[in-house]
DNA sequence: TCACGGCCTGTCCACTGGTCCAATGGAGCC
DNA sequence: GGCTCCATTGGACCAGTGGACAGGCCGTGA
């Protein structure tokens, strides 16, 4: 039989979770480990919350959700990151919550379409800039250029852009002169500034 | 009842799909709008599964799974940025299909805990940094180190710190000096790229 | 063939960046 | 009063940077 606790200050049900599930117990301090599959419902009213969620998460066959009187998307992404499966308002109905209990204990993640949205957007930005390579700013530059800039703006000296190149630091020079002058930028750090965005490509 | 469609290219069921579901469909183009609740499993071998998951998880009461024959990270995060509610392999267990279908039918998200992991990582990094003025980086500094740091972060030079500090360029090269000392960064090239993060933080 | 552009290299020079050594004044603590 | 930490500045010195000017090699296209 599932069980399910509620973690919160006052350690008492609220009609609608009593609704929800028969055998919904209010806890104030973490159960013992339970051999049991359970759901363990940790209310952001609880100070010490995210605490609570990072111990009780670890390694455990309990899944966690947890529950906000206001939800807001920061908050339900520290959930999600410290091992939550769910984050849903703490007011939900009683069948909102059992489909949230459905989902998690069968190894879903329930979370807001937005903050879904939110999370994959920031992901894939992230590396499709990397794989961007066309991008207005690098494609004014040769290709050897392109080298050049990346290697300065990942922080290395004329001399190690020169080794890591295979040509001259006299060379790398020449180019840099040419890439200040058309991505119209005054030195080395102006440059790497504007590539900033390319820093993960950079480096690897 | 619930109708299970799979998109291939083939247009036919493995084995274990039609284990799973009973009433599984195998189709090659997509279905008409369906009022009832319906599961779209979408293979990767089709070669425009991006455009069809695109159109067909427009508006409708349909949840959309991906399967892949070999899946990567970076596929998933495609597959969930373009509307699919799971993305799964497409040689689960019969039962693992069924776990799968459960969670999306109810509101869920079905993916792989690192590939969810990797996710929020990437949404919470951007933005904790933001939020946290009091970075184990920038807390060994004095508070005049960490102007002089910020500023040579955002590309001033040291003559342009000093003035915008109101102290003499000698004087930055002496917090400069200290700064690289307690970052254990060589020159102000790798301090920015330390402090990078910072970036919006240290240009408003 | 010649012109043009990308790529590579060289020398000379002025400026910037970074370090070493050294010093002063102020705030807080025992 | 000593003592420590911080901010400030100075001089000297050398490595790193960037510009000016100049040349060579190679491929494409008029």
């Amino acid at each position: 039989m599932t069980r399910h606790y509620f973690l919160t200050p006052e350690a008492h049900l609220l009609p609608r979770w009593q609704a929800a599930f028969a055998d919904a117990l209010p806890i104030s301090v973490l159960p013992k480990a339970d051999t049991a599959d359970a759901v363990l419902w940790i209310s952001t009213r609880l100070p010490e919350w995210r605490a609570t969620l990072a111990q009780g998460g670890a390694g455990e066959h309990v899944r966690i959700v947890v529950i906000s009187d206001s939800p807001t998307q920061a908050e339900g992404l520290e959930a999600l990151e410290a091992g939550a499966r769910g984050y849903c308002h703490a007011l939900s109905t009683p069948a909102m919550l059992r489909e949230v209990a459905v989902v998690v204990l069968h190894g879903g993640f329930w979370v807001g379409p937005e903050l879904m949205a939110r999370a994959i957007r920031a992901t894939t930005a992230r590396q499709s800039v990397i794989a961007d390579m066309t991008d207005p700013v690098l494609e004014r530059l040769t290709e050897r250029e392109r080298a050049v800039a990346l290697a300065v703006a990942r922080g290395l000296t004329n001399k190690e852009a020169a080794a890591t190149l295979d040509i001259t630091e006299r060379t790398v020079k020449a180019h840099l002169s040419a890439i200040f002058e058309k991505l119209a930028v005054r030195d080395r750090m102006q440059l790497a500034l504007k590539l900033s965005p390319y820093g993960e490509l950079a480096t690897s």
